[in-house]
DNA sequence: GACCAGGCACATC
DNA sequence: GATGTGCATGGT
């Protein structure tokens, strides 16, 4: 793939998607806090179960950084077990609530205050806390401009032959965040878009036959 | 019953 | 550095 055709590709799917599915609302949440939180729950399961642990959460009064401070880890793990890998995501989700209340006084509106350069890092140096996880904590969370890179993003890509198969997650953020303008909304926008059509015609087993960028890139 | 879902850490080679 | 494995529920 030539340099000087990624820019314009990556334009017109952006353009493609739009256009088959509009506006996605992304992501699902009502505070920073809450997008932190789905941001973790969600980790290779379906957000159908994310949204019941959240409201479970929600039901109890228990989605602030303070609740869930105090809240035994036994606890929170019953009250996430819907999302699977409860016992991990408990100890992922105390981990994240340590970070929050040591840097930034538990605080989401604290650790916006930050740049970029340095919360990823940060962010990443937790446990539990992968390059997707971060990215979109600071994405959706935060507004930060960086780019979401999953699992149907590699699928997509890769089946439309922009990607080598072994592309490796900074290779592949870099090249949206080289080849897109500097806009949170635009990021926000196309990483939902990019899961809707892999979860509509992107699935593991190939169906992609007349799905919507069907013929992109044009040869 | 098999497959899949908006990953990540860790062991092993 | 690449590859394999454990973690686990709920929908299709």
């Amino acid at each position: 793939m030539a340099a000087g055709r990624v820019g314009p590709l990556l334009q017109e799917l952006y353009q493609r998607l739009w256009e088959a599915y509009g506006p996605q609302g992304w992501w699902p949440g009502e505070t920073p806090f809450e997008v932190a939180v789905g941001a973790i729950l969600t980790q290779n399961t379906n957000w159908g179960n994310v949204a019941r642990a959240i409201t479970a959460l929600k039901d109890q009064d228990l989605l602030t950084p303070q609740a869930l401070q105090a809240l035994p880890e036994t606890e929170l793990a019953r009250l996430i077990r819907p999302t699977g890998y409860y016992n991990l995501k408990a100890r992922r989700l105390k981990n994240f609530l340590d970070f929050l209340a040591n840097h930034f006084e538990n605080s989401m509106a604290r650790m916006s205050a930050a740049d970029l350069a340095s919360l990823r890092p940060a962010l990443l140096s937790i446990k539990g806390v992968g390059p997707e996880t971060a990215d979109s904590i600071l994405l959706y969370a935060l507004a930060k401009p960086t780019f979401v890179v999953d699992a149907y993003t590699f699928r997509i890509l890769s089946r439309h032959g922009l990607i080598a198969e072994g592309c490796a997650y900074e290779e592949l953020r870099h090249m949206f965040l080289a080849h897109l303008p500097v806009q949170v909304p635009l990021y926000q926008e196309y990483h939902a878009l990019l899961v809707r059509l892999g979860k509509e015609w992107c699935r593991p087993q190939p169906r992609c036959a007349t799905c919507p960028v069907d013929g992109w890139p044009a040869e």
